[in-house]
DNA sequence: CGTAGATTAATT
DNA sequence: ATTAATCTACGT
């Protein structure tokens, strides 16, 4: 007997093993195994059984099989199917999902079975002959719910196996961790019994609100009472976290939380817990986590939500293996066929969502707004000198005054700086592909990142005026200077770039919870529900983020905004004082832009109207798919001819290039865009490429352009 | 003709 | 990924 084994090298093929004897009985298809590779010892993942190899002359053994996490069928084929779609070698991806051990055990609770009359009678048989299961049945039956183990223990000292063999008896059960319910669920919105009661278009729905929770937690209880399991994901840890808790206080399952922030044996146990969910409890889960999560074997879902659809954390583009969170719960929603549903949840959906809800291809929920008690205030920072605008300075007062909270949000400090156009109110842009453009500090030229195209002349493209603007503020600076001017009142910055993870999340946390009167943060705050007590939100670092080299650039303001705003406490104006309003103010240069204005109205259909002809006419998505290739130029022989030979290969597939552009941070690598018709083509065109020149790194779906 | 450094092919 | 075999450029 062989076993099939894939090694986490960045091939993607599995190599043949002799299973030995002793082995026969225990290994099965997606264990992690350890097997001697090229003379050293290392841990693979088994994807097939057979009898006989195909391999000539002796193999080496395997040295043994892991019990702990392991893939099912599905699973394997599953994620086998999304590396290769990404392009990345299984292996890595196989190895990186699987959590390598288990920690802690998971706690055990039971509950008695049947009547309990009957049960009393029992209790009478048991206390002549075998006492301790008496007590133990005892306080199972006084216990409201399901009692743990522990608690048993504490009780009645140690009760190893009386718990099994009353579990024999039929008499107990070993039930789920029950939830700590304290806060009951209101009334479902509408909306939650249309989707229970009308399955979504392509099993997939778009929840367009900015109240979402809620609802969530309805269809979750929904789905869970049908006996199939639930999967919450939010684009953060942080996200993740305060979701979780939202959820685990309003349901009475116990709610699982998994990201990749928890330690591999936490991790283990969670996915042991999922697999385990069914199999042995007979009960579906709930879990709530982050991109990573989707991979947890719950073989038996039923509901899939993805909070803050829009977010571009959803995509892996860092760390192999790429892929976009997004489209892998399509592609898990479509390769389960009737089962489970997709539920995409957004107050800013992205573009490429909107358009498949707008064009019925997905079903659309749009609960009706309730209006908004809020005051928003562009000020134009044209002709303001200093970094705060009085307008910003007298509201912060006010609303300090007020006993209420600001929240001030900075872009993050970019490594390059962007460029606007004071003339035209826009930043610069590309005339040929319409990205736009920052300034190469070694070539002293404007440069675009997306397809390399460079002009000397430090003017605008579009109207010729050489007054330009390079914006850029650091949270730390916004910081100090509200030290300086509200010297009583505690300064937060939250910035997720330079604390390290422990210090951020406490901070953070403690900052969410309602600490400090100003709050410095980056773009990342810029989601998720209203923070207590908070009166005013000013956004100071908007031009950066319009003005990034990305086509998304305005979409990703748009989001911004939304974001921030719904921060904004919703309970305002009580106590009987003057009527508070929710009050924000944003400072930029583009009062104009249309992402700006209609951000701050709630205009959604506006801003999308906009964009999406913007999309359609330069070929972006929605209506292409892309594909980004880095490629190394250092130290190549006849490195023009392997570029010239990359391109002329590229041309024989139905895609746009865009490029070869110098990458905006690594040295000595250039960047090509490729656009298709679908993701089908551009990845066709990308395998070969990576087929022709293995060096190269390819993005597919790329969130950062 | 020899060697460092780059490139390629193979791994059970 | 790692390693051994093969190739290339440059120096003797």
């Amino acid at each position: 007997m062989i076993a099939k084994v894939i090694l986490p090298l960045p091939l993607d093929r599995a190599f043949d093993f002799l299973v030995p004897d002793e082995l026969e009985e225990k290994i099965a298809v997606g264990m992690r195994a350890k097997v001697r590779f090229q003379g050293v010892e290392r841990f693979g993942i088994v994807t097939a059984i057979e009898k006989e190899s195909e391999i000539e002359g002796p193999l080496e053994s395997v040295l043994a099989v892991s019990a702990g996490p392991s893939f099912s069928r599905e699973a394997l084929d599953f994620c086998s199917r999304i590396a290769s779609d990404n392009l990345s070698p299984p292996g890595i991806f196989l190895n990186r999902l699987l959590p390598k051990r288990v920690s802690g055990v998971q706690e055990r609770f039971f509950a008695p079975i049947g009547e309990v009359g009957d049960l009393i009678s029992h209790l009478e048989t048991l206390s002549r002959r075998t006492p301790r299961q008496a007590a133990v049945l005892r306080s199972l039956l006084v216990s409201e719910g399901p009692c743990s183990e522990k608690t048993l223990r504490d009780d009645l000292g140690s009760i190893r196996g009386t718990l099994d063999r009353l579990v024999e008896k039929g008499l107990i059960e070993e039930t789920p961790p029950p939830g700590i319910v304290t806060q009951r669920l209101g009334d479902p919105p509408p909306w939650v019994k249309g989707l229970l009661q009308v399955p979504p278009c392509a099993g997939q729905a778009l929840l367009f609100s900015d109240a979402r929770w809620e609802g969530y937690a309805h269809l979750a209880k929904a789905v869970l009472e049908s006996g199939k399991s639930v999967l919450v994901l939010a684009p953060e840890i942080l996200l993740a976290r305060q979701l979780h808790s939202y959820l685990q206080g309003r349901l009475e399952i116990r709610v699982e939380l998994y990201h990749s922030g928890l330690s591999e044996g936490e991790r283990g146990r969670i996915w042991e817990s999922a697999r385990l969910g069914q199999a042995r409890l007979k009960q579906a889960r709930l879990i709530g986590g982050t991109r990573s999560a989707l991979f947890l074997p719950l073989d038996d879902l039923g509901l899939l939500i993805v909070d803050e659809e829009q977010d571009r954390s959803y995509k892996q583009d860092e760390m192999i293996p790429h892929y976009h969170a997004r489209t892998v719960a399509a592609a898990m929603v479509e390769a389960r066929g009737e089962g489970p549903f997709l539920l995409f949840g957004s107050a800013a959906p992205s573009l490429e969502t909107s358009h498949a809800a707008k064009s019925g291809e997905i079903t659309l929920i749009r609960p009706p707004v309730s209006p908004k008690e809020r005051e928003v205030k562009i000020v134009s920072m044209n002709k303001e000198k200093e970094l705060f605008s009085a307008e910003l300075l007298a509201a912060i007062a006010r609303t300090l005054k007020q006993g209420k909270r600001v929240l001030l949000a900075v872009n993050r400090r970019g490594s390059f700086q962007a460029i606007l156009c004071k003339q035209c109110g826009q930043p610069l842009r590309c005339p040929h592909c319409g990205g736009n453009l920052t300034y190469g500090v070694r070539s002293a030229q404007l440069v675009c990142r997306i397809c390399g195209t460079a002009q000397s002349r430090m003017v605008c493209p579009h109207c010729g005026s050489r007054a330009l603007r390079f914006v850029g503020v650091g949270s730390a600076r916004v910081e100090g200077e509200m030290k300086e001017r509200f010297p009583s009142a505690r300064v937060v910055r939250i910035d997720m770039d330079t604390l390290r993870t422990r210090e951020q999340e406490r901070v953070a946390e403690r900052a969410l919870r309602g600490e400090g009167e100003i709050l410095v943060a980056t773009p990342m705050v810029a989601k998720g529900p209203p923070l207590p007590r908070l009166g005013l939100v000013g956004a100071i670092g908007v031009d950066a983020l319009l003005a990034l080299p990305d086509f998304r650039a305005a979409e990703r303001t748009y989001q911004y905004l939304t974001g921030l705003l719904g921060r904004l406490s919703p309970e305002q104006g009580s106590l009987g004082q003057e009527s508070l309003k929710g009050e924000a103010i944003v400072q930029t240069h583009y009062p104009d832009h249309v992402a700006i204005l209609s951000a701050l109205d709630g205009d959604y259909d506006r801003f999308y109207a906009a964009e999406i002809s913007e999309r359609k006419e330069l070929f972006y998505p929605p209506f292409s798919h892309l594909a980004r290739l880095t490629l190394p130029t250092r130290g190549r022989r006849g490195q023009n001819d392997g570029e010239e030979h990359l391109l002329s290969l590229l041309h024989q597939f139905e895609v746009e290039i865009l490029g070869p552009a110098p990458h905006p941070t690594r040295r000595a690598c250039q960047v090509l865009l490729l656009k298709g018709r679908t993701r089908g083509a551009v990845r066709e065109a990308c395998a070969a490429a990576q087929q022709g020149f293995p060096r190269i790194e390819i993005d597919i779906d790329p969130e950062r352009i």
